[in-house]
DNA sequence: TCTTGACCTGGAGTGCACTCCAGGTGATAT
DNA sequence: ATATCACCTGGAGTGCACTCCAGGTCAAGA
């Protein structure tokens, strides 16, 4: 599969696939005789692997590590395991950190809207604008 | 209250609480005769406000834009309501793709632990490494 | 064969959110 | 009064994750 289908069907620009590659985060993709990447189903994955990490916000370099290890075999085994929960534990945080300010935004939109009803906006005590 | 002391408490570099002023994420500090900045309660309230928003990845662009419709006052009212809707389904939104990829993890870490008892790596079929 | 369009590489450029720096002014302890 | 330390500004620098570009190679149709 050329660079331009997986593009398409994962929507990531052909930069940006070039650029997974060449920082290693995904494995090395086999070329044909004349050096034009060909893409296997296989490689797919680890695209949308890397498209899935990456918009939850996770590091690239995190990517990279893990594929590094990956292609160091099994003898890696214990510190992709340990790598891959502390990507947990970062997305875990963030989803906290989320959690915290869509409370902070939902009381903010509820006075709002019930300023809008009754014309007066209170603000509450304390709480900034 | 010195810009010293409120990046004490806020945990929040001094040359970022003055970023923050800069660009107007936050509205400008009252100064002493010198030239210091000397913030108030009110202002902490909109540096711990800039720190939640940021915290959880929304754009400083973003809190820019409702620093200054609110500083414009009431006729603003309705785009700052409108505005922090957008921030709202976007963080909906981040915390979905957050939580695919958490999803996504636990799986390969349960079949890593999985492996890690019985010694057999099962990937699945289909499924990334 | 020739032309046209897709693909290649290395390297430079971009946008974001800080972060650092130099050169200067304000405040305070001796 | 003076030395020392905190704070000021404008502007340059940094790190990240792409994104774009020039100059060249490869491949498929007329």
């Amino acid at each position: 599969m050329t660079i331009k289908e997986v593009s398409e069907i994962c929507e990531i620009s052909l930069d940006t696939l070039r650029y997974y590659e060449r920082v290693g985060m995904i494995p090395p993709v086999k070329r044909t005789a004349g050096g034009i990447r060909n893409y296997t189903q296989e490689d797919i994955r680890w695209v949308e692997l890397a498209k899935c990490m990456r918009s939850a916000g996770l590091r690239v370099e995190s990517l990279v590590e893990y594929v590094r290890l990956f292609q160091l075999g099994d003898e890696t085994f214990d510190r992709r395991l340990e790598l891959l929960r502390d990507q947990r534990r970062e997305l875990l945080e963030q989803r906290e950190r989320i959690e915290n300010t869509l409370q902070r935004l939902e009381m903010k939109i509820s006075r709002y809207e019930q300023a809008e009803k009754t014309g007066i906006l209170d603000w509450g005590k304390g709480d900034s604008k």
